[in-house]
DNA sequence: CGCCTGGTTCGACCT
DNA sequence: GAACCAGGCG
């Protein structure tokens, strides 16, 4: 026993021994929280309860599989047999099994949200819907956070709130569009993220069978990051746990991030209610940052009203004071960064992988990104536009989809005519409206189209069908690679990339060769018991950006949104892009709840640090491509003074900004300059100037996509685009105001 | 049918 | 700046 609680304090200790009954650990920041997680599942292991009996719920894939890398060294190959995953991972497993229970195959696919939204908008535009009112990513939404409350949509047509609201907003429609939606997506066979949580509720729900199985199996469950589970996810959870109680689950009101998303906090403050023996846990101690970033943190926190009493510390050493970078744009805040990186890299022999740099949004990554290159300083991207999300990839993915489910109608949409076959859009209406005339499955009309339809493009769709046909039938007979790759040789996606020699037709051909391979890993991986094509598609559906693995070996600096680095920690952190109106964001001023968020989402940041944490924000930042002037953020002025560089005794941070630092970074003269000459012909309309200025240089000429030339200007700090010239058309020119001079 | 292009719009964060 | 759409033309 003494294994598993070496070197724990008290409640540590108390969380990991404890067994039976319903347990809530509430975890503060640094304090240890997975090493008790994993040491609690060991015990319960090393006491007796079989491994399969086990369910975790984490927030990640990756933290799932590090959890049971930790398990395994303690307690060796029966950690194999634990189930653990994110709640989709884990229930979009189950839903296959019993798929059936349910109206569903159990080769369902499960769209993504660029699936939803297209499917929306097609909704929309056969009811003759205004699309700039009917948005699809308001509408999904909407439909999103119905279904997190488990709201089906008879219960939504029938809520005279929901109407009442949606007329408030004028868009009364949103009720039938959630039923047309769902209809659609079931006669697709397909799931959206929500379903996955919604469907298992209704399972449980309908099938008492069924979930006494699940709850005879999950003897002891443990759910990570609880306070960002929603109330869909808590249902499925107390369900499960109301045979055996056996109920843990860890987390921490002040890192609460996901209420976006339904995440509510009303199931941490629920759960005692629910569990009125409850026995709860506080881990206070930090053992990760030091005493300066801890105070800092709690300085800041204490700002927000709705929390639970926690007073998190440390006896870890001071440590330095955190620092604040005051930049003019965007990019000198990039190039403030990376030259301190290399700074304290030098200084204290440090490698990038001691680096983390963290912003509000994915956009700001890339005047980061370009001060990096600068710098000759290696660094990844968490996050962003995920290796799934690319062109290439969805679209061969998409025909994998297909062949599994001949119902899928938007993995149809986006194949039936890739390579062109000549198969337009009047075609695929005409064929779409077949089928929903006549009440017949998709499949059937377009394997007998000549039945139904007549015109030209009927032989291209027969084609396209035996395609089809061919594919599948090498799918019984084939492993999932081999036939991966000759859906992708036959179809010509191949042939088509690799007939593309430009740059990104070669990286494209990359990318889809490294699918292949991704699909041969997983066949090829043993502790995989489910090696057919739609496990494996369920699984790449449900993989989080931060399950992304790239390891070349190489040291490299992290960058990467807020959210994304929850449960990550690093030696030092730069947080940038602390400006009024992005951090906190526009829209969460004029809520006290989305604000509070937004602070959670401050100290969430600033919780990731050990040893140093530098803060920074610039005055002025391009956005939609124009320039805007920017304040500093209010969470700035929230921080305790005393914990910032410079900042005893004064009360406004912003104003007493370290700004040595930017005297040695003044923007560097490049390229030759010439003066402007172009002469604006008659069609020259410019339509907006606010970035020109008088006595700006003409930098240099720049061929872009297609025939597009740009002529860029700049004088000492403001850099624009002011033309784009038309080749062969003398001078069409069109003004635009742009920052980006590089490249 | 398919390509080109000019116009328009954009509420971030993630499964 | 990028993604998406409508409209025009070969």
């Amino acid at each position: 026993m003494d294994d598993y609680i070496k070197g724990l304090n008290d409640p540590q200790r108390e969380a990991v021994l404890h067994k039976d009954g319903p347990i809530m650990i509430i975890a503060g920041a640094g304090s240890g929280k997975t090493r008790v997680l994993t040491n609690r599942i060991a015990h319960l292991i090393g006491t007796g309860v079989p491994a399969y009996n086990i369910l975790a719920l984490t927030f990640t894939n990756k933290a799932a599989g590090e959890m049971r890398l930790r398990i395994e060294k303690i307690i060796g190959d029966k950690a194999k047999d634990i189930w653990m995953g994110t709640f989709h991972s884990v229930f979009a497993k189950i839903l296959r099994f019993e798929a059936d229970k349910i109206g569903y195959t159990s080769s369902f696919s499960i769209y993504d949200t660029d699936d939803s939204k297209s499917l929306i908008r097609s909704i929309v535009k056969e009811r003759n819907l205004d699309d700039k009112v009917y948005k699809a990513n308001v509408v999904l939404n909407r439909i999103s956070g119905a279904k997190n409350r488990l709201i089906s949509y008879r219960e939504y047509l029938n809520n005279p709130i929901y109407a009442e609201d949606d007329r408030a907003y004028r868009r009364p429609e949103i009720g039938r569009i959630y039923k047309i939606y769902q209809e659609r997506a079931i006669k697709s066979n397909a799931m959206d993220f929500d379903d996955l949580l919604f469907n298992t509720n209704i399972l449980f729900r309908d099938h008492p069978a069924a979930l006494q199985k699940y709850q005879q199996k999950f003897k002891y469950l443990l759910i990570d990051e609880f306070q960002d589970t929603n109330l869909s996810q808590y249902l499925i959870v107390r369900r499960l746990a109301a045979a055996h109680h056996n109920i843990c689950v860890v987390g921490d009101d002040a890192q609460s991030i996901y209420a976006f998303r339904g995440a509510d906090i009303q199931n941490i403050l629920n759960f005692e209610k629910d569990y009125p023996t409850l026995q709860t846990i506080r881990l206070e101690q930090n053992y990760r940052s030091t005493k300066t970033i801890v105070k800092a943190a709690n300085s800041l926190i204490a700002k927000n009203k709705a929390q639970l009493q926690k007073d998190v510390w440390t006896s870890n050493e001071d440590g330095n004071l955190i620092r604040l970078f005051k930049a003019m744009s965007d990019n000198e805040e990039g190039k403030m960064v990376a030259q301190s990186i290399f700074e304290e890299k030098m200084q204290h022999q440090l490698g990038n992988n001691d680096f983390a740099i963290l912003y509000r949004t994915n956009a700001q990554s890339r005047s980061i990104e370009e001060a990096l290159r600068k710098a000759n300083i290696k660094y990844k991207i968490i996050g962003g536009l995920s290796f799934y999300q690319r062109r290439e990839i969805k679209d061969l993915i998409s025909y994998l989809r297909y062949t599994v489910n001949h119902k899928d109608e938007e993995a149809l949409k986006r194949i039936i005519n890739l390579p062109k076959r000549g198969i337009g859009n009047t075609t695929l209406q005409k064929v779409l409206a077949t089928a929903y005339e006549s009440e017949l499955p998709l499949w059937e009309v377009i394997s007998n189209i000549r039945k139904y339809v007549t015109g030209r493009a009927t032989t291209a769709i027969a084609g396209f069908a035996e395609l089809i046909k061919k594919f599948e039938d090498a799918s019984t007979k084939l492993d999932a690679f081999e036939t991966a790759s000759l859906v992708a040789k036959e179809s010509g996606l191949l042939k088509d990339l690799y007939e593309d020699k430009t740059i990104e037709g070669l990286s494209r051909y990359e990318n889809v060769q490294e699918l292949l391979n991704a699909i041969k890993e997983f066949v090829d991986n043993p502790d995989n018991q489910e090696k057919d094509l739609s496990a494996f598609l369920q699984e790449v559906s449900l993989a989080t950006s931060a399950d992304e693995a790239e390891d070349d070996g190489e040291e490299k600096v992290t960058l990467m949104t807020i959210h994304a680095a929850k449960g990550l920690e690093f030696q030092q952190v730069y947080v940038v892009g602390l400006e009024e109106e992005l951090f906190p964001s526009q829209m969460a001023l004029s809520s006290r709840n989305e604000l509070e968020e937004e602070r959670r989402l401050f100290y969430v940041a600033i919780t990731r640090a050990e040893k140093k944490l530098t803060l920074s924000f610039a005055t002025s930042r391009y956005q939609y491509g124009r320039i805007k002037n920017c304040e500093p953020s209010r969470f700035l002025k929230e921080i305790d003074p005393r914990f910032l560089e410079q900042g005893q005794g004064k009360t406004n941070a912003a104003n007493h900004v370290n700004t040595s630092f930017v005297k040695n970074l003044r923007p560097q003269r490049s390229a030759p300059a010439q003066n402007f000459t172009h002469k604006p012909s008659p069609n020259f309309k410019p339509s907006d100037t606010r970035n020109l200025q008088a006595g700006m240089k003409v930098e240099h000429l720049k061929f872009g996509l297609g025939m597009v030339k740009a002529v860029k200007a700049h004088n000492n700090d403001r850099k624009a685009v002011i033309a784009f010239e038309k080749a062969g058309e003398k001078t069409l020119l069109l003004s635009f105001a742009k920052l980006k001079i590089h490249e």
